[in-house]
DNA sequence: GCCAACGTTGGC
DNA sequence: GCCAACGTTGGC
């Protein structure tokens, strides 16, 4: 089992729409980086773990945890002209994106802003640290996540 | 295949 | 709203 962060921004789905979802699961579409593609396609699998983390809103940080409920398949997003994700580059004798379905695991008992991260020097590697880093599925190491774990048991 | 221009992300 | 970082595009 591995585990994840996944960024969205709460105005367009947070972690309370997860909560609110039918079944509290939702499929993570419109995701346009190759690299994260790649990680949705082919990494990430069913029964991992993932950060629910809160981007470009006054704090960022992390607001709770889901799980991966079915791996990599074809953002059908990409094929559909009306959707804001349309991508005519994706077709589906070629499809270019891929998403995995999420569901809803726990609200963290309080929430851990980006500045609280930063302080840990145990977190120090964390590619969401990482100055300019922009991607919106990062990898987790087993001692981050239980470090931080941790950080929202204690207060 | 280089690289300048352009678009997006996201913290601040 | 600014702007640094960085991915993508497209002319050459």
């Amino acid at each position: 089992m591995q585990y994840w962060l996944f960024k969205s921004e709460p105005t367009t789905f947070s972690i309370d729409d997860l909560m609110h979802s039918p079944k509290q699961t939702t499929h993570w579409e419109g995701v346009r980086n190759y690299q994260v593609r790649n990680m949705l396609r082919d990494e990430i699998k069913v029964g991992d773990q993932a950060f629910f983390y809160h981007s470009n809103c006054n704090p960022p940080g992390i607001a709770g945890t889901m799980e991966i409920v079915k791996a990599g398949y074809l953002d059908e997003s990409a094929f559909d002209p009306q959707s804001k994700y349309f991508d005519p580059k994706s077709s589906r004798a070629k499809p270019l994106w891929y998403q995995v379905n999420v569901r809803f695991l726990k609200k963290l008992t309080r929430y851990i802003s980006l500045e609280e991260l930063k302080k840990q020097p145990l977190l120090k590697n964390m590619p969401l640290l990482r100055q300019g880093n922009r991607l919106s599925v990062t990898k987790v190491t087993k001692e981050e996540w239980e470090f931080i774990y941790k950080l929202f048991r204690a207060n």
